[in-house]
DNA sequence: GTGACTGCAAACGCTTTGCAATTGA
DNA sequence: TCAATTGCAAAGCGTTTGCAGTCAC
């Protein structure tokens, strides 16, 4: 269970209903979300929030820490309930399915940069991208 | 030594005076560039070129994989020749420095996403953020 | 009541596009 | 020659900002 409203407040911020909804459009949303798909889930409710706000809300609920943004490739940035443990992302080229891929797997590389070039890690963003389970690997034959 | 002179001409696209340009500075700009600095040192030599052009022959490059397009957090999109072999980067979070990552160190994560999620792996972005070894790590004590 | 917050509109930075003029093959 | 390529200007996209009005506290 998620202490967005408890944060909010205890950090001085005013429980505005544009917030609140921000934050349960993020959270319903699960999978990752641009901010137009959040601005258009919002306005379902609240008709009159503006895409501006809908922004300033997510810089906020970022800097909380509360949610987590995410460059996937394109233009637009993707919004999601901040993971814990930290994970990254795997995309299905045909499908266009995410999926998460646990930090811990990334042990290895950041002990490997410390020790070749003294690179201290403070975090990754990674992104993969191939064939899901149900979309076939690019050398998996595929009848059709 | 690059052939994008050869491999341009293969491919049926002419070669002007712009194109080469851009490739020049691509290549002699060793480190990421934007698509700006691309076009301020293209215009050197060729004042009029126009950023279209540059962003239309980085687009030609990319796809003939002579130049490869990394984002590397910002909203500014960064060209570097295409590395062979495939490698990632990682970014000083204090004085900007870019460094490169081996593709070999992902054989790990690759393996293990394919044996959990039977997630065939084509393509991996990752960008690294830290300290390098000059501004010191986040928990080392720094006397200044 | 009052300052934090909102909606609006306009601007932003980076990138793409339509089009007429130019140029390499 | 003549289609591919260019420069220009304008639009596109996602995002940010200044401001006057509004609302949570």
């Amino acid at each position: 269970m998620h202490h967005a409203r408890e944060t909010l407040r205890q950090a001085g911020y005013r429980l505005t209903p544009q917030r609140v909804a921000v934050w349960e459009a993020v959270r319903r949303g699960g999978r990752h979300r641009t901010a137009d798909e959040i601005t258009a889930e919002v306005q379902e409710t609240l008709p009159e929030v503006n895409v501006s706000t809908v922004y300033r809300t997510l810089e906020l609920l970022v800097g909380l820490d509360l949610v987590q943004e995410t460059r996937l490739g394109g233009a637009a940035g993707y919004f999601e309930v901040a993971p814990s443990p930290v994970h990254h992302h795997f995309v299905c080229e045909r499908c266009g399915a995410v999926g998460h891929l646990d930090d811990e797997l990334l042990e290895p590389v950041r002990s490997a940069l410390l020790e070749s070039d003294g690179f201290r890690v403070s975090e990754t963003r990674m992104t993969v991208f191939g064939r899901c389970r149900d979309c076939g690997g690019p050398d998996t034959a595929v009848d059709d």
